[in-house]
Formats: C-alpha cells, structure tokens, sequence
DNA sequence: CTCGCAGATGACACCGTTGTCAACGGGTCC
DNA sequence: GGACCCGTTGACAACGGTGTCATCTGCGAG
C-alpha cells in the first residue's frame, strides 16, 4: 500500500548516457548540449552523434532546479474561455513557441488573490517569465515576482521595469465616438460592464471627451454601464431605444457586449441604429449590415507582449527590454453600421 | 559576459530552513509536508508552524525531479483560440485546479507531427497526466507516453488503459437531422468541414443514415464538405439555396461553421429555411429566430475528461480509473430554426 | 629550454526534495 | 531481565543536470 507503484513510468536517457556513449565525461557533454565554449569539433561531434543516436531530450525539470529558469511562460488571463483572451493567448502560444518557450495559462477570473496566487505559484515554478493580464494596476507587486521578468497585456500594471501592451484605449473611444458623431448622431449610447478596469474607465473617458468636444450633452441615461454579459446588453438596447428621446447610435465598449447587441439589433428590426463596436468579433463582417469595430487586435497585443517579454530574456540582456506603456495602434474599421447616418431631429425638420 | 547576471532571483525558503526552524532533521520536514505517516503530533505541528512563518511553498521542480511526477497536466487541443476548444481547456482547468492541478495548455493546431512533439514534451517534463484531442485515433502511441495517464477528448484515441470522452457524433447527428425531417424537410442540406476525422465522420454518418431510414434519397449536391471557416460556409449556404431543387433545411456540423450559416440566412433574408447546428454557440438564443442546437456541450466533456484523468492518478490507484470510449450525453435543444416546418413542395401540391 | 597562457576536459559539489535504511527509545511478552 | 517490536527520527544517497575550479596538454614568447 505505502509502495503503489504507479505504473512504471519509462526513463529516458540522460546526459550520463550520453557522454558514456560518446566516451566523454558528463560535464562536457552539458558543455555541447548548451553550446559552451572550449570544446574542440571532435568532441562537439561525438556528442552530438551520442545524442542522436540515443535521441535524447535534457531534463526540463532538473535543468530547471539547477539553473534556476526555464524555458516556460506563465500567461495569466481574465479567462480562457473569453472571446479576447483565447485569441491572445493562442498567439501568444504560437509566438513563445517559435521561441523555443512553452506556455503554462491559466485563468484569473478576474480574482485579484486568485491572480496574485497564481502569479506567484508560476514563479515558483521558476518560469522564465510571465505574461498578467492584471486585474488592478497594483495587483501584482515586485515582491510577488522575485525578479522575474512580467509584461502585462490589455490592462497596465505598475511594476518598476515592467512594460504594458495596451491598445489606447481612450483614444480610440475618443475615436469611434467622434466617428458616430460625425455622422451626425447627437444621441449616443454607450453600453459598457460595470467593473471598474482601467480599460473600461479609459473607454468611458474616450467617449465622454469626444462628446464634449462636439458640444453635445454627456446624457447620464444613454450611459449604460451594467452590462456584463449579453443579455443584460440586449435589456439595456432596447431601453436605450425605447427612451422618449432615444439612442440612434450605440458604442459597444467590448465585443462580447456586441455579441448581445448585433442579436438584439436583428430581433427589434432595427438595423437604422448606428453601432461601433470596441473590438472585433467574428460575425462582424458577416453580419448584415456589417458591424465597425475598432480593432484593438487580440493578436497584435499577443505579439508585441510576447516580443518584449523575449526581449528580457536570455539570450537578451535583461536589463534593456522596452519598458513602460506600450500602445498598440488600434484602428477604426469601418463596414457599415458605424456609418449609419442619423435621422433627422425633430428641431432639424422643423428648422427646415 | 559568462557570468551575465540575469537579474538576481530571490530564492525563497527552502525545507531545509523549515527543518532547521522546527529543530527537527530534513526528512522529518519532509515528511510533515507529505502528511508521512510516523510523526507524532508535537513534531508535525512545529514544523507547520515553522512552515507558516517563513511562508514556505514547494519547489516542484526539485520535487518533480526526485518524485518522477508533479501536479500539473498537459492539455493539447486543436487551438485554443477556437470556441469550442477555448471553453473546453477553460472547464478543464477549472475542475483540475480544484483538484490541486495546473494546466500546460498547447494547440496542436491539427498538425500530428506536432501533437506528437507536445505530447512527448509534456511527458518528458513528467507532467501527471495529460489531455489530448488527438488528430488521428493513432496519432499518439503507448511509447509516446512512457506510462503517463491519458484522456482522449472529442476524439477517440487508441491507446490501451486510456479512456476518450466524446459525444455520441453519429447518433447526434441522426438525431439533429430527423429533427428536421420531422418537420416535413425531404432536402437537408449538410454542411460540414472538409477534415477526415473521425467526429466529422461520425457526424456525416448519422446524417445519412437518418435519411436512409426515412426513405429519403441522399443527394450529393446537398452534401457540403468544404466548408473550413465561416465564409466557405456562407458561400456553400448560397450554393444549395439557389439549386434547381434547394435545400430547405440545413444542418451543420459544427458551431463554427453555423457562425457563418447564420449571418448568411440573415443576409439572404432566408429565416424560413430550417437549421440544425452541432454545437451551441453564443449567439444562438439570441439571434431571432433562435437557433436549434445539439449541445455537445464542450464544458460537460470537458468535467467528464478531467474527472476520468484524475481517477487515473494519485492518491486514486491508476489502474482502476475508467477506460475505453466514455458518451457524455449529448442533447438537442428546440429553440426555433429546427422546428421550422418545410414548404410544400410541387408535388404535394399537385397530388393535392 | 623554460615559462606562461589558453584551449580542452573532467572531478566534484550543489540545486531542493524524497526514498532507503539504520538507529534509538520505550513498551510488551515470555 | 532479555528478546522483540513498533513508532519516531535522521543520515545519506539519489534524481539529472550546471557552476566552479583544477588539471592537462601543446605551443609561442623570452
């Protein structure tokens, strides 16, 4: 009972085996295995045959208790099953992998203790570095970290040495607004979830700046900020349109707010409404008429995160990875919905 | 430039400092953070206590590499960034954290040479178990695995002692299409990718043998295996529309591709056209009308698998943990599109 | 011819944990 | 009272690599 033997697992080679094979001592075998220096051609070459032959493949675990890293990223997201994340993280996969890491993911569900214990189990792991998607700017710590080297994606975290990839979320609030505006929509709704992210903070401050450039009122009932999921999306699109003096024009702060928008859009038969949605979604464009996103590109976020971590990576120096705020230029992608014209106003009509 | 510094890890406690705080020998530490048998009370709580103070926590690799296994299992799925497989690993994760697990996720991306490597990968880092959604019933082998536990999912694997966890496709599929022949459908079309793996198989199978039953004829030009993404799918939709003799439901295979069959119908203004899709998706309740869904669900597959895994390790004995193809039960869910009756056709008519 | 130096190689300790086995002390049973 | 046993404990090696340092060889400089 004290000795279940748990099926025997099969052991492969180790670099013993190697150098026994190749005639050489341990150490030099590790030399060839690393590509150190100081080892003549021959010697390289035997080892290299003995490795070959026997197909060996080196410890991860044992490298890692002796050299205090390896060749694995932790990535911590929101969730897997999100819409953004999944795409963020299965680029982010594809990217480190090419880079010889592997990826340990797992999800925050958005529980900064659970983020913090998960950050710091990955760096008990000794991971070469991790990738947060930080549920508070001040959720991770250095202390948590123990030097190893984070970036943190779609949400800025404030770690001394740490850089952030964000698109400019803001700005391109601030944009798709002014967008809606331009078309000459005065009553825009604004559907966001309730959580206080900076992401979504920076998205309500973007749409209320473009407002009030324009000289339109920020009217509280068309700022819809309990949507956290798509049915409460759909309750609070038919509000919006049913007010006395109703929306004509929405902007989804997240697309998988959009994903409960477009559906109830079909369903009241009103395909007049304008519509931006942050974020793209994969009916977007196949929807009719096809719905303008800003695309803050899950995968361009994945990709520059994933190069600035390697960048703070060996074989890099460390010490000279980016730092700080990047921003991901996001765009505009105008297909249909967002382009929308408003109707016109009662005062106009009258005014003509 | 040897020694190049990589930014000072700061080590944390090691049971060596537990031991020398609790006064007690290495092993004995040891022991108390196994629950070992043999230690009286006294001891086993001042080495808790010497535990808690210093905040001490495992290192799994050292523990990895002297026990041969650690907590944390491989899961290796077509793509994360695909609905299904992102709500699978996103479940598994969930019920294998409550167990104590982490997950190294990785996307095969339904290349066998490269499930292979992940899978040889993940062996060699001695993960516990792992989770595959294999390419091919073949694509992985005992030797592959070296004795680490396996669960197939979505897929069957053929792998002796292994357990696969997939939904009954065939019967489904006959299910979801003599729903639709119920409702008066003779010309069901079938939209399906064009993959040769067995869930794709199993599901063309239950199609045709529904319509064999019925006494329908089976016509090639409603069978549709092309369809690899959302638009394939909105084209192939057109396709058997505008056929002399059209299509007047259609099933398909799998919620990916009804993300492009739905907008299509929307677009072509065709909502009188039946649909069955395999596999719920976010939308489907929510567009007008609602889409009739088989719901494999990928959650319920996914509890199902990691409950069969985790039999397989310890502290349950790995030999009794459940083998061979496991059914989650699949169930369809009426929601509008599957019960739209079929139009009369000429015939009828005219014999009427 | 000797010294020194650099390239090549290996012996050994060590990373943090667990398995093996021996030792110790106290009680039980003849 | 001695043999025996069991519960408790610790010394030690081992897992599979890598860092440190010593050793050895050959060769050009003085």
């Amino acid at each position: 009972m004290t000795s279940l033997t748990p099926r025997r697992r099969v052991p492969g080679p180790t670099l013993r085996d190697v150098a026994a094979l190749a005639g050489v001592s341990l150490k030099t075998a590790s030399r060839v295995l690393n590509d150190g220096p100081n080892v003549s051609s021959a010697t390289r070459q035997a080892v290299q045959e003995a490795m070959e032959s026997l197909s060996y493949e080196p410890d991860p675990a044992a490298r890692s208790l002796r050299a205090g890293h390896d060749r694995t990223v932790g990535v911590v997201v929101d969730s897997v099953g999100d819409i953004f994340f999944s795409e963020l993280a299965a680029t982010l996969e594809s990217v480190l992998d090419a880079a010889g890491y592997s990826c340990l993911l797992a999800s925050s569900n958005r529980q900064e203790g659970r983020e913090r214990d998960i950050v710091r189990s990955l760096v008990r792991r000794r991971c070469a570095g991790v990738i947060v998607a930080p549920t508070t700017p001040a959720s991770i710590s250095a202390a948590d970290l123990a030097g190893t080297p984070v970036v943190f994606v779609d949400r800025v975290g404030h770690v001394e040495g740490a850089a952030s990839v964000v698109s400019d979320d803001p700005g391109m609030a601030f944009e798709a607004t002014r967008h809606l505006l331009a078309h000459g929509h005065r009553r825009v709704a604004l559907l966001s979830d309730s959580l206080d992210l900076p992401t979504t903070r920076g998205r309500q401050e973007g749409y209320r700046r473009a407002l009030t450039e324009a000289g339109v009122e920020v009217a509280p009932e068309l700022m819809r900020m309990e949507c956290d999921d798509e049915s409460s999306a759909m309750r609070q699109v038919r509000e919006v349109l049913d007010l006395a003096d109703p929306a004509t024009a929405i902007f989804s702060c997240s697309s998988r707010l959009s994903l409960g928008v477009v559906p109830a859009l079909h369903q009241f038969g009103r395909t007049d409404v304008a519509l931006v949605s942050f974020g793209d979604f994969t009916m977007a464009d196949s929807v009719q008429p096809a719905v303008t996103v800003v695309d803050h590109s899950a995968r361009r976020i994945a990709q520059t995160a994933a190069e600035a971590l390697l960048a703070h990576l060996p074989p890099h120096d460390p010490t000279h990875g980016p730092t700080g705020v990047i921003e991901v230029p996001a765009r505009l992608i105008p297909r249909g919905t967002g382009e929308i014209a408003a109707p016109p106003t009662p005062q106009q009509m009258s005014r003509a």
